[in-house]
Formats: C-alpha cells, structure tokens, sequence
DNA sequence: AAAAAGAGCAACCGCGGCATC
DNA sequence: AGATGCCGCGGTTGCTCTTTT
C-alpha cells in the first residue's frame, strides 16, 4: 500500500506556470508568508496548484535574490570542490552559493560540470586544481587500509568501516573509499560530523565558538597523542573525518614543526574549500603559511585536550551535544 | 527546409525525517 | 507508541529550444 498523495490530481493544474500564477503566489507569500503551510496555501492564495508545486515554484524561481544564468569559474571550483568532498548534496552545496538553488545547480551539474570534469581528467594526466575522486581500476584490494602513497603519514588512522562491496578510488595521490571519500558510519551515533561542520561561522558550530577550529593546542595533542580521542568516565565517541582532512590536520602539523604559527582556521578550510588551497600542495608542503593561513581567530580557543574532556563530560554546551555526539577524534 | 538528435531546465515524484496528534 | 501529515531533498521526467544531419 502506497502513500496517500499529498493533493488530489485531478483537481490541481500541472505543469508550467503562468505569469498570473507566478503574481498571485508572489503577491500572497509577500503579504502573508506560507504561514508554515504549503499544502494549504494554494487554496488560501487562489491557486489551482498542489502546495508542494507551490514551494517550488517560490524556492527556485520567484523568492528574492535568486540569481539566474551563468555560473561564475569561482561557482565552478566551488561546486567540483563540494561534490568532491560530499557527493550530490546539492542543498548543501546551494548553501556556500548564495542565490543559487540546489535544483539549478544539480541541473548544471549533469548538464554542464559532469562533462566539464570527464574532459578535464581524460584531456591529460594532470591534475585538476579540484580534489575530484577519480576512480582507479586497477585497485581490487579493497580491503587494503587506506593509506596515502605520497610523503605525508596519517597519524595511527585505521578506517572505521570496511564495506567489500566498495572499491578504492584515488584523490590525488591518494587512495580512498569510493563512497564519496570518507562517510564512516559510527553506528553508536547519528551523526558523522566534517570540518565543515565545525568551521560553519556561527554560533552552532561544534565548539559554540564563531569560525574556530583546531588551534595548535588541539593539534599538539592529535600529534603528541597520535590522536585526538581519549576515554573520560568510560565514554567515547568519535568525530567521523574525511581522509583530505585528516591530511590537513596533519599537514598543518607538519607545518607548526616547520615554525609555522597559524591556527587551523576556519578560512585556512574555507580556503582549501574555494579551490585558493591546493590540497596538493599543502600535502606536499611546497605551500607557502601564506596560502595555508587565511587567518581568522575564533572568539574562543579550544585551551588544550582537557577542553576534550570537559565536553566528554557534557561540562560544556555545544551543538555538539545538542546532536547528540560526543567530540573524540576517531583513530 | 525538414527531421532528428541533443541540450537545457522547470517541474514532478516519491521517499525519509520530523513534528504533532 | 503508533498513526498521520508536512517539509525538504534528490532523482527523474518531459517540454522547449537549439544544433546537427
């Protein structure tokens, strides 16, 4: 037995909407908002539509600031940037382009990007400035760890789940899960939280703090420690990190044993994120502090790994616990 | 010039998650 | 605790316009 349908169809109007339709929505949701309802607006709003028709219509075509058109190189890097890290989720990668709607981006994307990156990794053996997983077919070890092949060590990393059923793909240089890089599933937890996650610059970010990430405390522990996670009171949990970001991690490391003196930043992520960071280069260290250290101190600093525990311990409020999820690096 | 093929994109569909009853 | 309803998401469809044959 399937699901009732939201609205009846044979009562609705389908299909393209009329400029006296596209009016009336935008005349109604502008004096009244959607009040919370789509599938009661039509009727209130004097529409033949389905509500969810409605929304979508609003959302991608007639809500304010909606930029229609060609995307810009900077969308492009950023797109490929995302997709490479997170796979299709176009809202979320709707969220780092302003105006632009994860319909219309998924539109570019199989109509446009998709070929773009099939000419870029056929055309020659050089690497795009993206971090695109490309596949490698000669892998059949998929239950090899998953360990770089170039000159940077991951501090003691052992994935978290090993799936046969995927195969092995190569980020530049680097070997990784076919999945979409790294969405280890912790299955004590409903949540696998990315550096993105902790970098987003409000409020809500795991350490409640505004743009921070790992300052050098953090990193002297993960380096010192050979991992981030430590038991408190028998409890353990784990942050679930893509494998680019335990590079940077560890770059950033190897960077601080080189006099470098930044903290990882939420612009040092955003700066790999929008394509000025080349992954690459900062793995191989021919970086320069000035291409890694974007700056931006968050308002408070993680003190040391006793802000670890404090948070293992629910001493201190984050989105963190709000979600459930206890901060333990996995490793 | 006409037909076929391809490209672009708006809109639809169904599912999962969540809130409320 | 289970049922119900709504929202939002991502995959897919199908219409329209453009390009190619």
């Amino acid at each position: 037995m399937g699901r009732a349908p939201c609205c009846d169809k044979t009562k609705v109007k389908r299909g393209p909407w009329s400029p006296e339709e596209d009016a009336k929505l935008r005349d109604y949701i502008e004096k009244y908002g959607n009040g919370g309802n789509w599938i009661s607006l039509p009727l209130k709003a004097g529409l033949r539509r389905c509500g969810k028709s409605c929304r979508l219509r609003w959302l991608n075509y007639l809500r304010p600031n909606i930029k229609h058109g060609d995307f810009s190189e900077e969308e492009d890097r950023i797109i490929f940037s995302l997709f490479a890290a997170i796979g299709s989720r176009w809202s979320i990668i709707a969220a780092h382009l302003p105006g632009r709607t994860d319909n219309d981006i998924k539109n570019y994307w199989n109509t446009k990007l998709r070929k773009k990156l099939m000419s870029l990794s056929s055309s020659s053996h050089s690497s795009p400035a993206i971090a695109y997983p490309f596949r490698n077919p000669n892998s059949q070890d998929v239950k090899r760890p998953l360990t770089p092949s170039a000159t940077i060590t991951l501090s003691s990393y052992t994935p978290y789940v090993e799936n046969p059923t995927r195969s092995l793909i190569n980020i530049n240089g680097f070997e990784a899960d076919d999945q979409q890089i790294f969405p280890f599933i912790n299955p004590n937890y409903p949540h696998d939280f990315s550096l993105a996650d902790m970098c987003s610059n409000n409020n809500n970010n795991i350490f409640g703090t505004s743009g921070f990430l790992l300052n050098h405390n953090i990193c002297d522990h993960f380096s010192n420690h050979n991992s981030l996670s430590s038991e408190v009171n028998g409890k353990r949990s784990e942050i679930m990190m893509k494998q680019e970001e335990m590079m940077m991690i560890d770059h950033h490391i190897g960077q601080m044993t080189k006099g470098y003196n930044g903290d990882f930043t939420q612009g040092y992520y955003n700066n790999y994120i929008s394509g000025h960071g080349d992954l690459k280069q900062m793995i191989s260290g021919s970086g320069t502090n000035s291409n890694i250290n974007m700056g931006g101190s968050g308002s408070r600093s993680a003190s040391s790994s006793s802000f670890i525990s404090d948070l293992a311990e629910n001493k201190t409020s984050s989105s963190f616990l709000q979600h459930k999820c206890l901060p333990y690096f996995y490793s």
